[in-house]
DNA sequence: GGCTGTTTGTAATGGCGACTTACAAACTAG
DNA sequence: CTAGTTTGTAAGTCGCCATTACAAACAGCC
């Protein structure tokens, strides 16, 4: 298990010093004000058990450092002294998401607020060009987004990459099998044009399924969040952090078995859920070809009430609701989340979803609307990989420059 | 998921104190000594990072707190001021394991090394039975075991209680349902004899899980721990911490689906893994009555050649392979460990086990090595129960009494 | 044996950070 | 305008670890 969704303070073993306890205490009160500003010193000291000696020294530190500022604004009416509004500030420090789809680039700033001030996107068939040009163009469009965004008084301070590939844990920085871009062993950091501006790395579906975890503040949250672009990902958030495995490898979805003794998939085994819930294997079924936006495609007859494509998404909402139902058993989460393409066939999936879920999962309260579709929809990824950074500077305001 | 596995520390949330900073450095020290005993303070200085003289002041408070001892050891022969020997207490602070089993109940007192020092294990066949009867004699039998303790001068500081069922996480507690024992929503507390030793309640699968994972230290760790008495269980231990799912039903394999339109379950669902590789199960397949151990029977039959024992165990091996490959698929752990009555089965299970693994999960690398069989057997719920508490004395010691 | 060099454990001092106490500032209520 | 309330900050205290200094306890060497 690694630490991309674990974003919070000190190390798990070894001795704690008293700038650790600063650094948390920094953060304690820079995430009371973020979750839920405004708030006076005196509040944040109320909420956190601080007192509001300390916290004027913290606050002190937290302005300078460029993440809070003092609003204008009166807002009295009570007796007493009116207290000073603090907010998280929407200048300075600043986060870049980056995402190289299949079809698409794109690119989003967010502030500290967690609010997306720039977006980015053009169409591009990126599948099978060479790598080293798809990054040049990412890096062209990172930098035309850091610009926009520095007029609006914006710093980037970190840039997470969103790919839809495998990255292992170890080593980092590495895009080891990418099938949908055609990309195997790829380390984008070998062909970014600035060493200053080289992103981190992670699994678009990871990073879709924190920016839903995000999108609302649920702590110790616990759900499987689905998506799909070729194969069938799953990401998991464990207690509000993402798990990613042992290797990186956690939430392979697509290769749960539905049919022991069903079609031959190309991993080698039979019967896994990407031959039946596949964007692939959904088309075949619907007896239509990949030409275009096979999603929108697949909407738009489904829509008209074609009845190959309504059969053929309900099979796959069947064969999800069966995968779904074991992780369910073993995992025992909250809820679960349909992402990425499925989000736009959720109203034709979740019925057979819900259906074998719930003849599926019985020993324990299981409700049929703890399945939901994403509200992000396809920028989730982008804004998962902005808001990443963001998290990371909330967990830890000591990486920030303190003049 | 609740906080059993994790026995870390400070809360998740909420500012640091100083005394937290001094909490953590005592478990700090305290853990060095226990992982690396005997270690002098210059020793566990230069491990942790602490300066010799705060180390010296964690030792002086560990040791009146009657964790740590001076080893009157003499194992000089560098050159220099020999260090004096630490090594953690054998008496003193100590922790009782409780375990209502269908057939036997069992106690043990473990001192903080970890080391199990008392042992009682009655037979006794408590299904059907009165809960108030069966907790009345775990009582006594905890303060047999506790008696016996005493005299080797350990004072139990924590007590916890295997049971085989289900342990929601809220409210604590309750023994929501265990099917073998004819138990519903039984409060252990309410029938306890003296208030002042109500144990905690846990599931014995997950402690059995515990002690695996606390055999040797490994930490980070992540693995699924299979084990049956008459359901089908697993414990999920991610990164070093048991994990329940958000309401304490993770884990339970037993209702993956491996055949989906296959046998009708007690639970309603078709085609649950327990349906075709619980101990119920083998034994109707084998040709076989219940009468008696049926793990020991078929173990007989089994080391005897009978072919329909042995044809029965294999098709259970490959029941559990399919729903153990789905379970890696999701979670990809480090390993995969069977205990329980499992364990004593391992021999004929694991071949199929492995056959059917390394044909299903195919997108990673995966050794037919991690799996393997506990090395504790039918020991590990008792002595998961005794260690829980010692984990929560090392990783707290400020719980101690201090004088 | 006596001297030197090395390592250990502790005492004294300092720095850092939160807590306590005290107080001026800024508002409402009457 | 006064009394009462709440806010933010300054001064002092306390707890804890780091630094420095030093006595204690050994090996090696003469």
């Amino acid at each position: 298990m690694t630490a991309v969704g674990r974003v919070g303070g000190s190390p798990a073993n070894g001795p704690a010093s008293q700038q650790d306890m600063r650094r948390r205490n920094l953060a304690v009160v820079l995430g009371t004000v973020a979750a839920h500003s405004p708030l006076s010193r005196a509040d944040v000291a109320g909420r956190t058990g601080l007192t509001r000696a300390a916290v004027s020294s913290l606050v002190d530190e937290l302005i300078a450092r460029g993440t809070l500022t003092e609003a204008a604004t009166a807002p009295a009416g009570r007796v007493g002294r009116p207290g000073r509004a603090l907010v998280v500030s929407d200048r300075g420090p600043a986060s870049l998401g980056l995402e190289i789809g299949v079809g698409h680039l794109a690119a989003c700033v967010a502030d500290l607020r967690g609010e997306p001030r720039v977006w980015r996107r053009v169409e591009r068939a990126n599948a099978g060009r060479p790598p080293a040009e798809v990054l040049a163009e990412a890096a062209a469009l990172a930098a035309e987004a850091e610009a926009e965004a520095a007029v609006h008084g914006l710093s980037v301070m970190g840039r997470v990459l969103a790919v839809p590939g495998v990255v292992p844990n170890e080593p980092r920085g590495l895009v080891e099998h990418a099938p949908n871009l055609g990309w195997h062993a790829v380390r984008p950091a070998d062909h970014w044009p600035d060493r200053d501006t080289v992103p981190d790395l992670e699994n678009e579906a990871n990073l879709g399924a924190l920016a839903e975890l995000w999108r609302e503040e649920h702590t110790g949250v616990t759900f499987v969040h689905v998506s799909a672009e070729a194969g069938i990902g799953a990401a998991l958030v464990v207690g509000g952090q993402l798990f990613r495995g042992t290797r990186g490898f956690a939430g392979e979805l697509g290769h749960v078995t539905v049919h022991p003794e069903g079609r031959p998939c190309a991993c080698g085994a039979r019967g896994c859920l990407e031959q039946y819930a596949g964007v692939a294997a959904v088309l075949r079924e619907a007896g239509l070809d990949g030409t275009g936006d096979a999603v929108v495609l697949l909407a738009e007859r489904a829509t008209a009430g074609d009845p190959a494509t309504l059969g053929a998404l309900e099979g796959a909402g069947q064969a999800m609701g069966l995968a779904l139902a074991s992780a369910v058993n073993l995992i025992d989460p909250d809820g679960l989340v349909l992402g990425g393409a499925y989000a736009e066939l959720a109203a034709w999936l979740l019925p057979a979803i819900r259906t074998e879920l719930a003849a599926r999962v019985t020993v324990r309260p299981w409700e049929p609307e703890a399945v939901r579709a994403s509200l992000l929809g396809r920028r989730g990824p982008v804004l998962g990989a902005a808001l990443l950074t963001v998290r990371r500077l909330l967990a830890d305001p000591t990486r920030l420059p303190a003049g």
